[in-house]
DNA sequence: TTAATTTTACGAAAGTTTTCGTAAATAAAT
DNA sequence: ATTTATTTACGAAAACTTTCGTAAAATTAA
């Protein structure tokens, strides 16, 4: 297994999520995605997805004149790091602190608490 | 309520779990405890807890010589701001799924799984 | 083919963060 | 009092991120 360092800076982090959202990305698809929250240039776009390039963070491919942008890593595994990375950085490495302020601050549906609870089930069976 | 921006960089992010962990300190005993971790130059720190000051991260008190650094907002309030960018940046705005990935893979005992479903199910009375 | 359009490549400026060297101020030690 | 050690102030370099202008390459339209 590659044991990659992963490391987004925040625009790499919005790219990363319309990748996610869209599948592998043309620039101006992906610029357009990005434009609906915050005007970005063209070749600001084009310029994070080459340094995220050669950064490995995404691979592309050739489709016409265009390079098609796909995630290197796995979105879980993108998050895990991030989550680790603030637990750590923030919250003394307990997930317990991190979960109870997450689900205490941010409106979550009746039906993703039981959801929640449910996981939780299974992972007191699988843990004990 | 001061609605005021935080958002520490890495470094600033590091001497806040210093000083939250260790309550107000001299720079020396901040910069000591960042060297259990990594090398870090006294200068260093100093000139990040000055920039810190001027950002309104922390405040500062004379003690003889000294400077003693305190947190200027809430442990908590700094935590759900960082979370909050995460939650946004890398999940989509869904606590849901940042919570399972959080349980899922970090070692939690058995207590506080339950300690977090005795919380969501406080949470689950008080939202019907 | 020629012109217009779109895309990629790339350098560099602007902004931010991190690091460190040096000097001045303060206190302690001799 | 003089020296030594510690602390603060501050400027600037180094590293990194973000933005953009311009040119070359590739494609499409006329």
């Amino acid at each position: 297994m590659a044991k990659r360092n992963i490391k987004p800076t925040d625009s790499e982090l919005a790219i990363l999520q319309v990748i996610w959202e869209k599948g592998p990305s043309s620039v101006r698809e992906i610029n357009d995605e990005l434009n609906k929250l915050r005007e970005t240039g063209y070749t600001t776009t084009l310029k994070i997805l080459q340094i995220m390039t050669t950064k490995g963070l995404v691979t592309r491919t050739k489709d016409g004149r265009n390079h098609i942008y796909a995630a290197a890593a796995e979105k879980n595994a993108t998050q895990q790091q991030l989550l680790d990375k603030l637990l750590m950085g923030a919250f003394g490495g307990s997930a317990k602190k991190l979960v109870l302020e997450a689900l205490g601050s941010h409106k979550t549906t009746l039906e993703e608490l039981q959801e929640i609870q449910n996981y939780i089930d299974e992972l007191k069976g699988a843990g004990s």
